[in-house]
Order: C-alpha cells, then sequence, then structure tokens
RNA sequence: UGGGGCGUAGCCAAGCGGUAAGGCAUCGGGUUUUGAUCCCGUGAUCGCAGGUUCGAAUCCUGCCGCCCCAGCCA
C-alpha cells in the first residue's frame, strides 16, 4: 500500500478531536478555521496548516472556515487576501460560503470590550507605548499597574467611545484588559486589546480609527464562529490562558484552542523578511520565483497540489521543533509526477551524433510510450534520423570505472531505437568534442527479433532535423547550508548555483504545443514543466521541478571523492 | 536566577505500563530499452541519573539540553 492512500498516522491533535467526539463534546461537531493574516503570500509552511485544518474537519464530518485575521490596515491589502483564496483553492480546499474576515465582527468586538468595561474588566490607558513597556516589568520582574488603571467605568466608557469617534491621535491612548501586572505570563499583564490606527482599512475604509490587537480579535471570532478546535502554532501557546480568560468573562462560546510545531524545511527559510529581501534585492525574480518556498514559487516550479498534501501527511504534526528534510518534499513530487507525467526525450547539452551508415534523408516514425506507470497515456511516434543530438553528458572520450554511456568504440541503445557504435569523436580547434560519427545496427531496432540484444546503456536522443529549440532552467536549493535562518547573514548562504539557464535545448517535437503549466518527464533527466509565465509566443521555456533520482551521480561522486 | 513548551535512529514520526510502527535519507541486492520506477534487505532500548513495578519509552524524583514570551505585530 502506498503512503498516499495509507491511514492517516495519528497525531495529538486527532487525539484530541477522537476523544471529544467520545465525550460528545460541541454536539459531535467539528468546526476549525484556517486564518491568514493578509499581509503576505502564503508558504508550504501555511500549507501544513491549511491540510492540517481542512484535513481534519474533511476527516470528521465537520467544516473549515477561512478567516481573514485582518486587525492591522498598516500591513494588509486586498491583494493579498486574493492569492491567499488562490492558492488555498489551488492547493486544492473549499471553503464553500464560509469566508469570514476579523472586520467582519469589529462592531461585536465593540460590543465586548464595551461589556468587559461595564464588568470592570478594562480601562483606556494614557501611557505612552514607551511607559507602557516600561510599566510591564520584565521576564523576571512583575510589572506595575498603570496609574490609569483604576478610572471609573463611566469615564472608560466615555474614553472609549471618543476613542472611536476619532477625538484622539494614534499612540494617545489603548483600551487594556485588566487582569494582573504581576503574573509570571507577561501576555496576562493587563494587554492591550485595541489601538488607535488613522489606517483605511481595505475592507471597512475609513469607518474606523480603533482597531483590535491580535488576542481581542481571534478567540472571539472564533467563538462567533463557532469553531470547536481553533488550531495555531506553539508560539501562542503563552497566549493561551488570555485566549481562555476573554471567553470566559464574556461568557461566550469557548473554542479549544490547540498548539502545534510550525513548519522548517532544511535549506529553505520560511521568513516574510527574508522574502521581502530576496525579491528586493533581486536574489529571485518575486514571490513566485520558482525557488521561493511560497506556494505561488513551488506551483509556477511545477509541483503539483497533490504532492504538497501528500507532503503535510507525511510530515505529520506533534509539539516539538523540528526540522524536515527538504528531501522528503521532493520525494513526494518525484511520487505524484512519476505517477502522471508523460514521458518525453529532451536533450538539454546537445553533441551532434551522426549515424554514418543510416542512408541520408531517410526518416523513421518509432513508437514510444507515453507513461509506463499508465497504460492508459497510450503511445507516440518520434522521428528518427541520420543526424542526431545526445546530451553531453552521455559520452566520455575516456570514460570512468562503470560508465555504462558512449565512449570510442563502445555500444549504447538508442531510446525506443537502435543499438549503435561510436566510431570517432570529431574535435575542434580547442580540443572539444563537437561531433560523435557513428554507425548502427539495423538488427537491433526496438521491438524486432534482434532487439534483445543486451547492451549497458541507454540514452535518450532527439532527431536535430526534427528538434524543436527552448530555454531550459535548472533549478536548485536557494540556500547552500541546512538552516539558512540560523547564518549571521543569509546572503552568505546563498547558493549561487540556485538556477542554470540553458538557452539551446533540443526538444522531441511533440512538444511544440505544450501549454503553460503542463508537466512532463524529460527521460533520464527529471521532471519539468512549461513555465506559466515566461513561455508563451514561439517561445518555449520549461523550468526544472526536480531531477531525477540519479545512481550514476552518486558514484561519479563517490570515484571524485577518491575512488 | 520568572513563566510556558519540548526531548524516541541522520531527518520526520507512531507509541499512553507488557517488552520500540511507518516514511524520508543511507548502504547492499533483484527486475528494468529511463543508472528512473518497482521489489527485497539494512539501523534505535527511547536526553541522563535514580526510584516505583513481576515488567517502564510509557508512572515518580532530580538533573541536562533545546524552543517560545518583555509589539499600541499576528
Amino acid at each position: 500500500m502506498s503512503v498516499t492512500e495509507s491511514k492517516p498516522v495519528p497525531n495529538f491533535i486527532r487525539n484530541i478531536i477522537q476523544d471529544d467526539l467520545k465525550t460528545n463534546k460541541n454536539d459531535g461537531r467539528v468546526h476549525t478555521r484556517f486564518p491568514p493574516e493578509p499581509n503576505g503570500f502564503l508558504h508550504i509552511g501555511h500549507a501544513k496548516s491549511i491540510c492540517l485544518n481542512f484535513g481534519l474537519a474533511a476527516e470528521f464530518g465537520g467544516t473549515c472556515n477561512l478567516r481573514f485575521d485582518d486587525t492591522n490596515p498598516t500591513k494588509e491589502e486586498a491583494a493579498y487576501v486574493n492569492s491567499i483564496k488562490e492558492d488555498v483553492r489551488w492547493l486544492g480546499f473549499d471553503w464553500g460560503e464560509r469566508e469570514f474576515y476579523a472586520s467582519d465582527y469589529f462592531e461585536q468586538l465593540y460590543e465586548y470590550a464595551i461589556q468587559l468595561i461595564k464588568a470592570g474588566k478594562a480601562y483606556v490607558d494614557d501611557l505612552s507605548a514607551e511607559e507602557i513597556r516600561q510599566y510591564r516589568g520584565t521576564l523576571t520582574e512583575p510589572g506595575k499597574e498603570s496609574p490609569h488603571h483604576n478610572r471609573s467605568i463611566e469615564e472608560n466608557l466615555d474614553l472609549l467611545d471618543r476613542m472611536r469617534t476619532g477625538e484622539f491621535s494614534d499612540g494617545s491612548k489603548v483600551l487594556r484588559a485588566k487582569i494582573d501586572m504581576g503574573s509570571p505570563n507577561l501576555n496576562l499583564r493587563d494587554p492591550v486589546i485595541y489601538r488607535i490606527l488613522h489606517a483605511s482599512h481595505h475592507r471597512t475604509g475609513d469607518k474606523w480609527c480603533i482597531y483590535p490587537m491580535y488576542d481581542w480579535a481571534h478567540g472571539q471570532s472564533d467563538s462567533i464562529e463557532g469553531i470547536t478546535h481553533s488550531i495555531c502554532t506553539l508560539e501562542f501557546e503563552d497566549h493561551r490562558p488570555l485566549y481562555d480568560w476573554f471567553l470566559d468573562q464574556l461568557g461566550i462560546f469557548h473554542p479549544q484552542q490547540i498548539e502545534f510545531a510550525r513548519l522548517n524545511l532544511s535549506y529553505t527559510v520560511m521568513s516574510k523578511r527574508i522574502f521581502n529581501q530576496l525579491v528586493k534585492d533581486g536574489h529571485v525574480s518575486g514571490w513566485d520565483d520558482p525557488r521561493m518556498p511560497t506556494l505561488a514559487g513551488l506551483r509556477r516550479r511545477g509541483y503539483t497540489p497533490k504532492s504538497i498534501r501528500n507532503f503535510c501527511d507525511l510530515i505529520g504534526v506533534a509539539k516539538r521543533d523540528s526540522m524536515v528534510d527538504v528531501a522528503m518534499l521532493e520525494h513526494s513530487v518525484r511520487e505524484d509526477l512519476n505517477k502522471l507525467a508523460p514521458r518525453v526525450m529532451a536533450v538539454l547539452r546537445p553533441l551532434k551524433l551522426v549515424i554514418k551508415n543510416y542512408p541520408e534523408g531517410q526518416v523513421e516514425k518509432l513508437v514510444a510510450i507515453n507513461n509506463p506507470e499508465d497504460e492508459s497515456a497510450g503511445t507516440r511516434t518520434v522521428p528518427f534520423s541520420r543526424v542526431l543530438y545526445i546530451e553531453q553528458d552521455d559520452f566520455k572520450e575516456d570514460p570512468p570505472k562503470k560508465f555504462f554511456r558512449l565512449a570510442p568504440g563502445r555500444e549504447v541503445r538508442l531510446r525506443y531505437a537502435y543499438i549503435i557504435k561510436c566510431e570517432e569523436a570529431v574535435k575542434d580547434a580547442n580540443g572539444d568534442v563537437v561531433e560523435l560519427r557513428c554507425t548502427y545496427d539495423p538488427e537491433t531496432k526496438s521491438g524486432a527479433v534482434q532487439s534483445g540484444r543486451k547492451v549497458k546503456g541507454t540514452i535518450h536522443w532527439v532527431s536535430a532535423a526534427h528538434a524543436i529549440d527552448a530555454e531550459v532552467r535548472l533549478y536548485d536549493r536557494l540556500f547552500d547550508k541546512p538552516k539558512p535562518a540560523a547564518e549571521a547573514d543569509f546572503h552568505e548562504c546563498l547558493n549561487p548555483n540556485s538556477l542554470e539557464q540553458l538557452t539551446a535545448c533540443k526538444l522531441e517535437p511533440s512538444l511544440a504545443d505544450a501549454q503553460a503549466g503542463a508537466r512532463y518527464q524529460f527521460e533520464r533527466l527529471g521532471y519539468f514543466c512549461v513555465d506559466s509565465k515566461d513561455s508563451g509566443q514561439g517561445k518555449l521555456v520549461f523550468n526544472r521541478t526536480v531531477p531525477l533520482r540519479d545512481a550514476w551521480a552518486k558514484i561519479e561522486k563517490m570515484q571524485a571523492q577518491g575512488k
């Protein structure tokens, strides 16, 4: 049984839900939500959360909301909500009619604040940001109460109303919860719940000039939506007592917050700050550069939604900080693409090869299998003629041990065609091999009686007269250190070879009308897709999604290291 | 030296007192007209030290290590 079909691996969140179901908590409802802030593009780390939230809901017959946590108008934009929706949809999830925004609840949240003030549990503070920081104390010393801590309920109500109507300037006042300045949990030292921000919001425009803080908005939004399990990342663990406190004070439906460890991937970075810098400094072409771990980047790189979902299943969910090997992600795409990508022949670094005894002008249409993993994919024909291109790597004048490809005097099979023998390597003035002169054995045509004759290697090729031109971009990891974020300066571990652009590639003619985004396996090389941005108008551009596993490369490396 | 978490093979990760799943990677071997795929095989006594128990990765105690928290960010 493949990983794809296997039962879900148990994890602590699923266990909690199963227990809740057993005790009929929430009347057996399971309702989750994915709550992105629309201030950037989604990345593979978000995918983990999306798959978790939508996956759990689906598994237990519940629903999952898409809720934008848009409480900070200075950082959020409508453009981001659109890209986020596109990405979630692309990943394969559907939130139906349940598209919500924290800003939908601004009025309700305000009413809740009034309720809190009336209960004597909140007050307006005039302290400056700097003063609040000083009053807060430190990790080891308790804070002290603000001089405005004991304002009357009436005064607080009046002040909050005037904050809302715009009477005060940014930063001049805040509304704070009245909890405990001596709490060892800093989140409970009278946290700010409203701040004044004369900024226009992408959805509410200029209706508001006070905006709720995350802690004030999140739990109440969960409650309003009837979320049963509010799943978030570990850094919010310290916020849970506050999450619970607000809900209890308000006496409203109380979802359960559960925290899990966010995804870390080796050789990659998951920080918006660094993404921004990479783009700004031109190290990548944009947020959707195929080297970026953003969903837009992975999509353009050729990753399938399914492969990302499988990856998220593969890595599991737990509370310990971990670093997932990027090889797992690569394995996930290969597994998926192996099943669905049509095979095709492409020569990336062409070397001319002439078959001396093949009739000039003759062309044969050879039958090739489109996908050995999928019989229904059928076959196609590929033209064969006297002059071909093969991969430069497939010839070595002085072949090392275990090199099963072409060399002077050696035989090799041309895939789907004949066995050929290298008779001569023609060199240019620099001594570089520029052409191979070979002979073929007409008795060895694929499928023919004697075609069973064994040779050690099979290589791919393309007929020179029929080949079409293309640009191929070979991508590698963006960073060459396993933990780029741990380096003092990530610039120093930028992989200088993360992109190699090959502009003289030769493809078999069937690729002439390859559509944007289409994925193929270039036999013996890897999986490639038609670039959705730069391809078109007579220009073909392919991105390498991931190379095939390469046993020869390993042998070569070993030989180079010391033999 | 406050609080909250976490420590099972190189990397993920099950396990919830009965004698260590699975995946990735690695290394062997088989099949193969992709050195691909596929198929076999290969490794841990569970951070350390004590204790409870017939029996502990699972319970208790004490250490050690790592992560998070002092935004009017989320």
